[in-house]
DNA sequence: CAAATACTTCGCCACATGGTGAAGTATCAA
DNA sequence: TTGATACTTCACCATGTGGCGAAGTATTTG
């Protein structure tokens, strides 16, 4: 990749891109707090592999850690989410407008 | 990595999760039907990177490429754009609700 | 103190990405 | 037909997941 630093928002949509951790995601929407080995169980997960992906989360800044004697909770920081929707709204008006731009736009494909 | 086959989803936010990809769907938005040279150009690619970022971006559904004689000319697809959305949606209580729940989910945490 | 619990870190592996230069293919132009 | 143009594919490299088992650290619990 040679990828040396990434965006706040690269790693937001890379951390995205992965199911377990939407699931992770989904999960702490609803149950806010969970520990680290709640949150690997019903996933089928073993705790390393758990480990690396709530590390992509924090890095995105979508979770934090707190730990409390020998157990982590995790909390849900939803707004790189907000940004990444931020993002997305510029296409809105492309599915949420009214047809007439998008038929200028094939129009014009048809164009030589 | 070893992941066979991915969700529609998976592939959305992994093909949003590079700037130069992010760059080319905001130029598409700009300028519909560019070709592949002139996409290439300003963001100092050569050719063959920017074939693998339209491969990704076409699995992921975001561009459709129609050749013309030797020339490809790329276009936007939002849909995938507007799934991403949907399940961001899901979070928008977070930050767009009044501050309520916000609230309740900070006393949670405070609690024993 | 000893044992169990809850993470954490450490290799190790396989694979996709992101980038390059070089070579190949298909069209268009002269 | 010969060149130039516009992609396309190929081979190669470095790196970041994503997964595991095994070993290590820190807290409770008995």
């Amino acid at each position: 990749m040679v990828k040396y630093q990434s965006s706040a928002m690269d790693r937001t949509f890379a951390a995205l891109a992965d199911p377990t951790r939407r699931a992770i995601l989904l999960r702490l929407e609803q149950e806010p707090g969970l520990s680290v080995s709640e949150l690997a169980r019903p996933l089928a997960q073993k705790l390393p592999g758990m480990m690396k992906h709530l590390d992509v989360l924090a890095d995105a800044g979508l979770i934090t850690r707190t730990k409390a004697g020998r157990t982590v909770s995790v909390h849900l920081a939803v707004e790189p989410m907000r940004e990444a929707m931020e993002w997305l709204k510029r296409y809105e008006r492309f599915w949420n407008a009214s047809l007439d731009r998008l038929v200028a736009f094939v129009e014009k494909e048809d164009e030589p």
